[in-house]
DNA sequence: TGTGGCATGTAACTAGTTACATGATTGC
DNA sequence: GCAATCATGTAACTAGTTACATGCCACA
């Protein structure tokens, strides 16, 4: 995690697309691209200052109402390039996708354990609400399925949706092996 | 990630399966666990320490050869409490397991752009890769399938297989989507 | 007039990575 | 003698979380 700051490449990415404030791209990490990447406002403020500096972003201030103002970034030339260079760059598949409940498991061993079932539960139970809350998002923003003009967002959108079915998948699988079997 | 300190949890874990060494604790990461958690070594001999001073492990020292001498460390029945606590209490699934990859796909809008066929190609080879090892140690490991007496093992195991094949499915997919599709 | 959302920032801290550093043992 | 692996540690740094802090705006 130290040193790689992805963050700043993200920030940039939203940004190219369109110019955007500190609060919106923190509203940007509740959306589909949390699915793969979050962040705290406190995180991206300090960033986009730090991006300013580097000469990758600009900003134009906006007035609403009497008073507020809010800082709209937008990526500069150099920025655009540097985006494109981390783009492009091979990038190293994740390899330790940290999951705590899993890990969990691993030290129970015993079959007829106790606490295997209300822990499957409890985890099948909030992966479906997220599986279902995918399949509406990908039905409400892909209707006729893949969009040739937003393909990145769409391919993401359904792996998000097939990683949720899959853990479903896995954890009912699971249950089902529990001493008693789908009946209990 | 700051203030969890979910570490300190699987090396609880880890020991008190069998009391081990903090080589031994490192290389542990490489292995089935490292599929959901990774930890270096330099992260795990502070910590070691820190348990040790809570008073929820203790330390053998063993001497191999003339000289080297390793200390194998084991959980206090206070460790075990603090393990059960955790093995126990509810654990807020995962939502934003990080991936780099991902991310940048949802910035590449447009189908035809020629970005996408080499970087969904590199993702593939890399994931059946991944996915044909733990096919193998599935089978090595769990010859006849689950295990009774070592069930959360058989269980991660399974799922880390599981969420690779869904990984290479959608890459295939995606590029099947590819102008072109399957032929090129 | 008050509540919820918009909007921006800083401070203090913890987790995790990379690099530095040292030495012993085993086997060829 | 040399290389790979066993074995343990520290230092310097970055990333990320939680909490603190402030103020405006729209709407009921």
């Amino acid at each position: 995690m130290a040193q790689r700051n992805i963050l700043q490449f993200i920030i940039l990415g939203l940004v190219t697309d369109q110019p955007r404030t500190g609060y919106e791209l923190t509203k940007a990490f509740d959306n589909d691209i949390g699915e793969f990447w979050s962040a705290q406002h406190s995180q991206i403020y300090p960033q986009l200052k730090t991006l300013e500096a580097k000469g990758w972003l600009t900003h134009t201030e906006e007035i609403t109402g009497e008073k507020l103002n809010r800082k709209r970034y937008a990526a500069t030339k150099s920025g655009k390039a540097a985006l494109n260079d981390w783009l492009t760059a091979a990038s190293e598949p994740v390899s330790g996708a940290k999951d705590e409940f899993v890990l969990k498991l691993y030290f129970i061993h015993d079959q007829t354990d106790a606490r295997l079932k209300p822990m499957l539960t409890t985890q099948l139970i909030w992966h479906e609400q997220r599986r279902d809350h995918l399949r509406k998002q990908l039905a409400t923003k892909f209707p006729n399925g893949a969009d040739a003009l937003d393909f990145g967002h769409f391919l993401i959108l359904e792996h998000a949706l097939h990683r949720e079915e899959e853990y479903c998948q896995w954890l009912q699988a699971a249950l089902a092996q529990l001493p008693g079997g789908m009946t209990n």
